[in-house]
DNA sequence: GCCGTTTTCGGCCCGACTGTTTTCAGTCG
């Protein structure tokens, strides 16, 4: 049974749950749960190095103990301080953290006083109104546990990015409208551009904060107040989607920015930069001593503790500081680098739309040029093409391209890649395109190392220029399917071939971390839409977000290149491969 | 449990809000 790294961080959140129960040393729950991100967030195989013999290289936060505990999971799937600690304490108690308002002491005093270890007791001890009596509870808070039981908002709901802008700028232009409002920005991850968020937080700088808490509270589509105090306020609205407001001077505005946008990791890390220059940071500034030395702009904040600016999308404390520090930072690329799109469907499959409309509507955007990429004849659902059928809409592009100026229009497909790595179209129609886009549509379900050889035989294969959205997961519908996404990278590296950051919202896939690991590889990324329809070709902000958080420069990014180029890439490619 | 241009010991980010309290602990972000 191979040990993945999340496996391994959950046995170190497990134990800085219970340990925290235990009332043990903060910090050295506080270490579990440190180590636990930087090994879950890790790309690097752990179990797999050690099962080799490597050591692994030296991870921040996690000395000589944690490292040993890491072979040990490694080797066993357990920790032994893990087993034991469930027999110290209940082991279900755990789930009693996630129930709002309840932390370590009161899951501690729930236990100790009425001998509740699981959900259902916490329920019944609630509703016989045996909590209420407690230390350090009340009625007020039985109540809400029961409210949360019944609700089952222990499981945390997340809302994909575009659903999110949605709610987000419907909620910040009422908050325009308070009096006094001089700025409004929905921070967080939403201002990260992290593909699901799981609340929003929207920071105000105003003359009169109790005027905007109050327009806050007063929004149509507020459910429920959670909190509200002077400064801050925090709602859930009908949708389920929470809502955190803070309001502050506009002096603090770039030290409240810095503060509410996160990551809470990045922002530990820079406080400790302040801290070891005798600075304190906090939402209303940085100050040294009681003197307010820097705090109206984002960019004031790093300079006092001495780093250039860092891109919101960088904020998770994945290297942007040390990278800052040695002015390595990524210049990111942005929306307006993009001069193509090389993944749009239209009515010859299942798109809504023509050749000629999606071309007109791709250079509204300033696009230069767009591949038309059908899906192939297997996907009968979407009415894929055949070889006959390809050849005749091939004619169609020649049409729309001597009819329309200032874009062009490039012959391509989105071939599916079948199970044995081969493609559902004969080399000879594939070999009339201008680019070749291929794609995983059907057995998801293989097992890793027979879906790794099926791409990894794809890429082999003379004909793929670009793969598509690599890994296949549907947010919060369709897992990715199992596939070692190092090995694609390298193979990618290894052949030229450019890999596909799909920018739909519900795919966003390549993720962030195997962006950058394309990056450092050298493998081109290209940010298509894969629109169905016109409108889609807004989804490109997305795939530029999500590219952003994976380092992506201009440099990096196949489609930020001229035509020329693009052309010229594409003809080294059919040089390798004739 | 980690870590070190001040440290191998003694620190570890910082503040608002709630509900319980009669001055503050616990939780949260």
């Amino acid at each position: 049974m191979p040990v993945h790294n999340a496996d391994i961080a959950r046995v170190f959140e497990e134990i800085a749950d219970l340990l925290d129960i235990q009332e043990a040393n903060p910090f050295r729950v506080r270490a579990y749960r440190n180590a636990a991100r930087t090994v879950g967030e890790l790309q690097l195989d752990l179990a797999a190095l050690w099962a080799k013999g490597a050591t692994p290289p030296k991870l921040p936060g996690i000395g000589e103990d944690l490292a040993a505990k890491i072979r040990e999971i490694s080797a066993t799937g357990s920790c032994s301080l893990l087993e034991r600690l469930r027999r110290e304490l209940p082991p279900a108690v755990t789930e009693l953290l996630h129930i709002p308002g309840l932390g370590p002491k009161r899951v501690r005093t729930l236990w100790h006083e009425l001998e509740v270890q699981t959900l259902e007791q916490l329920a019944r001890a609630a509703r016989d109104g045996r909590i209420r009596g407690l230390p350090g509870f009340g009625p007020r808070i039985e109540a809400r546990i029961l409210e949360a039981i019944g609700q089952r908002r222990n499981k945390a709901q997340r809302f994909r990015l575009v659903v999110a802008a949605q709610y987000a700028q419907g909620y910040a232009s009422w908050l325009r409208e308070a009096p006094g409002v001089a700025q409004v920005v929905v921070a967080g991850s939403f201002r990260r551009m992290r593909e699901t968020v799981g609340d929003l937080d929207i920071l105000v700088t105003a003359r009169d904060a109790g005027a905007v808490v109050e327009r806050f509270a007063g929004y149509a589509e507020v459910a429920q107040v959670v909190s509200r105090g002077t400064t801050r306020a925090a709602v859930v609205l009908r949708s389920g989607i929470g809502v955190d407001l803070r309001v502050v001077a506009q002096q603090s505005y770039g030290a409240a920015l810095h503060y509410f946008t996160g990551s809470k990791a990045h922002n530990i890390a820079v406080r400790k930069l302040g801290q070891a220059r005798g600075l304190k940071i906090n939402e209303y500034g940085v100050f040294r001593g009681s003197k307010r030395i820097a705090g109206e702009t984002e960019a004031s904040v790093y300079r006092a503790v001495g780093l250039p600016c860092i891109p919101p999308e960088l904020r998770e404390d994945r290297g942007e500081i040390e990278a800052a520090r040695q002015g390595k930072l990524p210049r990111l690329v942005e929306l307006g680098d993009l001069r193509g799109d090389l993944h749009v469907h239209t009515q010859w499959s299942d798109g809504r739309h023509t050749v000629g409309e999606m071309a007109q509507a791709a250079a509204r955007r300033g696009l230069e040029y767009l591949a038309i990429t059908e899906h192939s004849r297997r996907l009968a659902v979407a009415h894929g093409l055949d070889a006959a059928r390809l050849a005749q809409q091939g004619r169609e592009i020649e049409r729309v391209n001597r009819e329309l100026s200032g874009i062009r229009v490039l012959k391509g497909i989105e071939v599916d890649i079948l199970a044995d790595g081969s493609f559902d179209l004969p080399e000879a129609a594939l070999e009339t395109l201008d680019v070749v886009v291929g794609a995983v549509h059907s057995k998801f379900e293989l097992s890793r190392a027979r879906q790794t050889e099926r791409v990894l035989a794809a890429l082999e294969a003379p004909r793929l220029d670009i793969l598509a959205h690599p890994s296949g997961r549907l947010i919060d519908v369709r897992e990715p399917y199992d596939i070692d996404m190092a090995a694609v990278i390298r193979k990618a590296a290894a052949k030229g071939v450019a890999l596909e950051l799909n920018a739909h919202p519900e795919r966003l896939d390549l993720l962030d971390t195997y962006c950058r690991m394309a990056r450092d590889e050298g493998v081109p990324v290209a940010i298509n839409s894969d629109a169905h329809s016109e409108a889609e070709f807004d989804n490109l902000q997305f795939g530029v977000g999500q590219a952003r958080r994976g380092w992506i420069e201009a440099r990096d990014c196949l489609n930020a290149r001229t035509l020329a180029e693009l052309q010229r890439w594409l003809a080294g490619r059919k040089r390798v491969r004739s």
